[in-house]
DNA sequence: TTCAATATACGACAAATGACGTATTGAAAG
DNA sequence: CTTTCAATACGTCATTTGTCGTATATTGAA
């Protein structure tokens, strides 16, 4: 077996980490690496031999998602797989809706790396749990793909905060919400008001209502 | 750590044979099994303090969709993880609708479903790579879709409280209703009463929850 | 190791909500 | 012409919610 694969990265170091990491593996082989969507499509057009193409999402020139849809378009047999910082909604749906065969982020084992690209090789696609969370939660509720991305206020609510305020959201009121978590009644309310406070809010509603739009929950 | 898992399964072997996967770890605690939606969540209902269910699809009385809808209704913080032969789009995207957190196939090897059980409790999804491929290309292609077979009751809102209903959305109270509304807040009252009523539910939350589910706003 | 953040818990009180009743008016349907 | 339904309005009462306090244990980061 012999996987040839192909880098499209504009960081130096962190292709050269990527590169090393192929390299622990035989049957993997690295052929090229384009700095940009732009260069990366030109070096592909020379040698379209490939299995696999790790594909970084910002990228000056064309970014990931525009290369993807061309590479996509031209050499369907191609798998890609996003290898990026980034796991918003936007860029996950993007990245899908141009044709990615994986969504995975760059702090990847070698192992974990691997295993994804035979995988996708194998028909599957790769994920992490966590993007595969989001992309779940993207099917559920399509609504959110438009969601907007004007302001995104710098809100963060605990994991206690978010787990509270789901329940929330379902229509438990304070008395179930403590059972299912096994706290008391005041400890609930307390998230809540805290809750309220970081969100601006005065009650249940309005709560759920931001918390949906800035995708808290 | 000590996992708490439910099984929700009709078929005795197929129970059995999951149970032994669990038991080959330590950090699992297996705690009973229900031969069917209805049956399981009776026995859910005595013993709420579990972590994860793993749950088949088909089963009589009511099958493991419907069973996860509720269940994740009231007791929001249970990871549900759909084990099944099944692996059709239609179970995938249903499964994902009802708010599955990760949908496994039955021939798992232990350690995967381990490994799942564990992403699932850290907020990610499990999945295999052949289902999130599936579910990847659900979201590509919507269209795919065969639209909603779930059944959408008949409730019809009057426009006055429809009208209402969308200002409580907003988080509006009451007497901020009323003044928009020119009407009196016992009027107000009395529209959410009756609206309570057509959609069988017991607060705002879950009005606005239900009406939105079904399109009414 | 100290400090900040988080999670926990309780009490009190005013305001809002949910659930019940009754009743009048106007408009649409038969 | 009656009957039904929608919309209006009011009252009562128990429960829930929102907003204040205060306080302790744990935890993770500086």
């Amino acid at each position: 077996m012999n996987i040839k694969i192909a880098i499209a990265e504009d960081n130096n170091f962190l292709a050269q980490s990527i590169e090393e990491k192929l390299a622990l593996f035989e049957d993997f082989k690295f052929k090229f690496r384009g700095k940009n969507g732009a260069e990366f499509i030109g070096k592909l057009e020379e040698d379209h031999v490939i299995d696999v193409v790790l594909m970084d999402i910002q990228m000056p020139e064309m970014d990931g998602i525009k290369a993807t849809e061309l590479i996509k378009n031209r050499y369907p047999q191609i798998k890609i797989i996003m290898l990026t910082v980034f796991d918003d909604d936007e860029n996950i749906f993007n990245a899908i809706k141009a044709g990615a065969d994986g969504y995975l982020l760059k702090e990847i084992t070698p192992d974990t790396l691997h295993d994804g690209i035979c995988q996708v090789l194998e028909g599957g696609a790769a994920m992490t749990p966590s993007i595969a969370a989001k992309a779940l939660n993207l099917l559920r509720f399509p609504e959110k793909i438009t969601a907007d991305k004007v302001q995104v206020e710098e809100i963060s609510l605990t994991k206690r905060e978010t787990e509270i305020l789901e329940q929330l959201s379902k229509g438990l009121n304070y008395q179930l919400i403590a059972e299912n978590l096994f706290i008391s009644p005041p400890t609930v309310r307390k998230h809540i008001e805290n809750i309220y406070k970081k969100l601006q809010v005065h009650n249940k509603m309005e709560a759920v209502q931001k918390a949906m739009k800035n995708n808290l929950i």
